[in-house]
Parts: C-alpha cells; sequence; structure tokens
DNA sequence: CTGTTAGCGCCTTCAA
DNA sequence: TTGAAGGCGCTAACAG
C-alpha cells in the first residue's frame, strides 16, 4: 500500500538512487534515465514519504503553532496571515490551542517534538522565560504577544500600553473624566498592559481613577455586555466606557443599549484590535487598530528566517504598530 | 542531538528491544529492568522520534484539517470544538486554508499525503466526489458542509435548506411580502441552498420572488453592508432583509442604520449561523442557531471513529439540526 | 554517470 | 525474559 522509490526505480529499470537523485539533486543523471523516471514517478503518483525523509534529514516541513484559547475574529484574522505566509513558503501547519497554564503549553509542546521544526507560540499568560526553562527541543521559538525581557529570545509583539494610553488621551481630549474599564483576562499580560496605559494617560492628565470604574472582564462579549451593566448601575455612571478589546466593546454596547442610553452621546465607547466587525457596529467602534493578519505574516516570516539562517532575529524583539482609529462611538 | 532509544538502553544497561518493550507492550519484562528503563528514559527526558515510529508503523498521530477561507467567529468556533475533541483523543492538527478551488484543495491534500492518518474537509464550493475521484491516499475523510451525493462517504452537514426555509417562513408570518435577500459566495453549495429555502418558502405561502431582491453577496460584513446598500436604494424598499449569513446580516445592520431606518420597525433583518456577537447586535440579531462547536466536535469524533475501525460510519451522512432564534431585530 | 550500501530511530519477529 | 537482527522508505557516501 502506497508507492515507494523502489517502485518508480523498478518502473524505470533504474536503481533507487537515480530516482532519488532526478527527484533531489537534479544532477549527474543522464537525460535518459531523467526522463524515464520522472514519467515513471509522475504515472505511479509517487510521493515521498516524508517520515522516511524526516528520520534522514530530521527536517519534518511542519510549523507549529501554539496559541491560547481561540476565540472570535482575532484569531481568525491572525491565522489567515499566518496561513497564507507558511503556504508561500511550502510549509504546512500542525496548531494546537487551548493553551493557558504554562502545563497545558507544555504538555502541546512535547506533543510537537520532532514534528516541526519550528515554533510559533501566543501566549499572553505566560513569560518566554519559563516556557524556555524547561528542556526543550533545540528548534527555532518566536514567541508573539507574550511577556519576554529576555533579548535571546525572538519576539513579535504591538503596543498594548502605547495603543490604550493614546486611546485614553483621546477619550479625555474629549472631556470626560469618569471613564470606565472593562479588564481583559486576569493573567494576560497584554491585558495588564493595556490596564497600564489606561492608568498612565490618567496620571498624565492628573486624573484620580475611581477604582470602581474597573472592572473585570475576560475580552468575551459577555463579559464586555456584563462589565457594562455593572458600570451603567453605578450612582455616578461614567461618561466613556473603554473596553480591553472589541469583543468586549461589543457586549458593552449591547448593554449600554439595553439601558436605553446613546453611544456616544450618553457614554462614549472604545475597543481594541479593529476586528472587521468594529467598523459595523452602530456606530462603529473607535478602537486601536492592530495589523493582526500582519502580525502572523510576520511572525511567520521571522521563524521561517530563523530556521533557514540557524539564529535569532536581529533585533530580537520587534513591536508592531498601533494606531488609534476615531469612529462614530466616541 | 536528540535522546533515541539507544541512549535510553545504554543508560539503562539493558537492550534496545528492552526500552522499546517497557515504552510500548509494557509485558514480558522484569520489574527491575522496568524499573531501570523507565528511571532512564524520564531522567533523559527520552521521547520517541515520531518520525521513526511513523516509518514503522505508518501511522503519524495527525489530523489533517482542510479548510475554505477562513473568516470570523464561524471557523474559530468550528476550531475550537475541532481542537478540544481532536486533543482528547490525544491528536495533532494539521491545518491547512484558503482552498476554495479543487486544485487548491487537491495540492493541499498532496501535502499532507502520510503525515496525517485522517482527513476533515470542509469545501463548501467543490463537491466530494470530485475531490476523490483523484487518486488518493487510503486514509479516512471525513467531508463537512460540502456537497455529497455518494452514500460511501462520510459527511456531516446541518440544514441549510431547512433553516433558511424555516427562517424565511417567520419572516413571512411577520407580514412581510417583500423581503430582500443577500446571497452568499456564488460557488458555495451551503449558499445555494440557503437561497433555495428562502425560494422555496416563498412558494409554499404563494408569494411571487421579485428577482431585484436577490442581491449579491460573499458572507463578509462588507459584502452585507453593500448588499443593504443596494436593496434600500431600490423605489419599492423591502420591508425585511435576510442575509445569508451573520457576518454580512451585521453588515446590513450597519447600512440599514446609515440609512436612518430602524429595525425591526423599518426594516426587519435575519442572519444565519449564530455565532456569538449574534446575541450582541443592536437590537440582538434573529438568526438560524447551528451549533458550530458541535459540528466540529462530532466531525473529528467520527474522523477518529473511521480511523479506529476502519469503516465509514453508519448512515454515512449526518446532519445536525439547526434552529431559528428568533430575537429582536424581526 | 550509475548502482550498492550504510544508516536515520524505532518496532518486532526470531532465537536463545 | 532477553538480545540480536531485519526492515520501514529515503538520502548520501562510496565504489565502480
Amino acid at each position: 500500500m502506497g508507492v515507494t522509490i523502489r517502485d518508480v526505480a523498478r518502473s524505470a529499470k533504474v536503481s533507487i538512487s537515480t530516482v532519488s537523485r532526478v527527484l533531489n539533486d537534479k544532477c549527474n543523471v543522464s537525460d535518459d534515465k531523467r526522463v524515464r523516471v520522472e514519467n515513471a514517478a509522475r504515472d505511479l503518483g509517487y510521493i515521498p514519504n516524508p517520515a522516511a525523509q524526516s528520520l534522514h534529514s530530521s527536517r519534518t516541513g511542519s510549523l507549529g503553532i501554539l496559541l491560547p484559547f481561540v476565540s472570535g475574529e482575532f484569531y481568525a484574522e491572525f491565522l489567515n496571515g499566518v496561513d497564507k505566509t507558511a503556504q508561500g513558503g511550502d510549509w504546512l501547519l500542525m496548531i494546537s490551542t487551548s493553551h493557558n497554564s504554562e502545563e497545558e503549553l507544555r504538555a502541546a509542546l512535547k506533543g510537537m517534538y520532532r514534528r516541526v521544526d519550528g515554533l510559533l507560540i501566543m501566549a499572553p499568560n505566560i513569560t518566554a522565560e519559563s516556557v524556555l526553562l524547561q528542556p526543550h527541543d533545540d528548534i527555532p521559538i518566536v514567541f508573539v504577544n507574550t511577556r519576554c525581557e529576555d533579548e535571546a529570545i525572538s519576539l513579535i509583539t504591538f503596543d498594548n500600553y502605547g495603543g490604550m494610553r493614546e486611546m485614553t488621551r483621546h477619550v479625555i481630549a474629549q472631556g470626560h473624566t469618569r471613564i470606565g474599564f472593562i479588564r481583559g483576562p486576569v493573567m494576560a499580560f497584554d491585558a495588564a498592559e493595556r490596564e497600564r496605559g489606561y492608568r498612565d494617560a490618567h496620571a498624565e492628565a492628573g486624573l484620580a481613577i475611581d477604582e470602581r470604574l474597573i472592572v473585570p472582564g475576560n475580552y468575551s462579549q459577555q463579559s464586555g455586555h456584563d462589565g457594562a451593566v455593572r458600570l451603567l448601575g453605578q450612582r455616578e455612571r461614567p461618561t466613556a466606557i473603554m473596553a480591553s478589546n472589541d469583543d468586549s466593546a461589543i457586549g458593552a454596547l449591547s448593554a449600554i443599549r439595553e439601558a436605553g442610553l446613546d453611544v456616544p452621546s450618553d457614554v462614549a465607547l472604545t475597543g481594541f484590535d479593529d476586528v472587521p466587525s468594529a467598523r459595523f457596529t452602530v456606530p462603529p467602534l473607535s478602537t486601536v487598530h492592530v495589523p493582526v493578519r500582519e502580525l502572523g505574516a510576520r511572525s511567520i516570516q521571522v521563524l521561517m528566517e530563523c530556521i533557514q539562517t540557524r539564529r535569532i532575529p536581529d533585533p530580537p524583539h520587534f513591536s508592531m504598530d498601533v494606531e488609534v482609529r476615531v469612529r462614530a462611538s466616541t
């Protein structure tokens, strides 16, 4: 079951090494035999067994992608960028999701052992260093949107802090002083960074923060909805609500409208990520644009380079620009 | 580079066959040696080389997932179900997306040759038969949401036709007679089925369809927006708009509001899929609930069974129930 | 230019 | 219960 190089050799009446040469080196083979081999291979529908190739070369042609819990448009966009770029380099993708703890991540890492030539790890609630603390395969690893100080580790991020600080400045510039904030997941580094941006912009402006204005969330629409309900129920209702991402902003939007309030005249609203839907909410959502697809594309590009050059990129850390997009919700 | 079975054997002072036995069979090994091997393997951090295992067993431990263009929450949800179930069975996922033509799909199929033990193919714009027409690996294949008549092919679908027919009945029951329809991608089988449901419900009710009420789209928010603009610009404006999926409904919603019209009092609106966001639009979207995550989970489950039993399931075709969810947009 | 051969790492008969 | 040896399919030295 399955045609092997031997079958091709027999059919072309040459040795298996000649077949191998034709299919790889492409040199030192007479035209006569080359043609015979090529025809035989085509007729038989021969495809080299990747396991055998990998066993010999210790390369697999696959890239591993480790993601946290995948939900919503953000990850779909990211994967789009990743997959398209990987296909361009003729790599296959081994994807594993739902790794929120170090333990789960490590298990997944182990599962990918020797099955991939490089790894892309997005782990916002873990530090890159902690993952690499354990002995691991010596394949290149690129971290994305992960906390990482070590300059010996390749990292692609975007400016969670600066983006939210800019957005907060924008909201403050609109005259708001009581600004609600719906947090992201407790353990997520990007959520913490975004909150820091919110806080620092307040400090800059000399505005004190009422801690009751900061409510928990987890990036989901539901949590955004619940967060907004909570904020709007307070005696001194905030005049603006900043959600930690677009999904929770979408949830918040529905809660605001349920409360019979208007956006932006009663309550201004902002998000983060700029997922495709953000342009199509009513009103369109002011948000921080993150080039998500490009993020995926670049991450894979860097990973492919690491694999090729066997060295981490210089500089090892790269941050993609984000940009405040003011639409009609503020 | 890389600990092999030989290293473990040397360290435990046994032969490699004993190591192999301990790690697999678990029988016919003295307790003494078993312990030594287990310790050595643990201390050395030994993980069997999957390429070597695969070369011998011709099994890979991976499942291939072939998807069309991935966008939005639908695929994120689907992948959630898929990944979770696969992890439960200890399978790794090889995912490849953006296969819209038979040619691309076939190339991807070829790329996965011998790298996976089974395939999940979602190809709404291709027939299952056409894919399998070409000689292919004899691994189990499960098609999802694909056109397929052949009972020798395993298929999981949901009722695109019935769902949209029910929804159309609902809209007609609300008294609407001019109902706009925003189509899905031209080549997509599910989009055609949904349109058929729309048409048949009209026929049932004795309502003639003004063909100008059917406008093109491609499931994206933007196309939904553009479609709605087009529909609302007609002299005899429709009093209801049915989008072929939730994303395009979300786009349509924004266009309706831009036109200064209210949903549902001026124009009723419906979607299809019931992605998480559908509950959080303003107003919440009436839509056809598709158990997307369960769809992914079940598909993988069926695939795992096919691999285990080496036979296609009985019955080979399975359709998941969908259900009209009436919310505030109608 | 071409064929023979030795592994890559693992599992599994086959003897002992 | 154990070890030696063959082979999975392929590539790359090594002879010819």
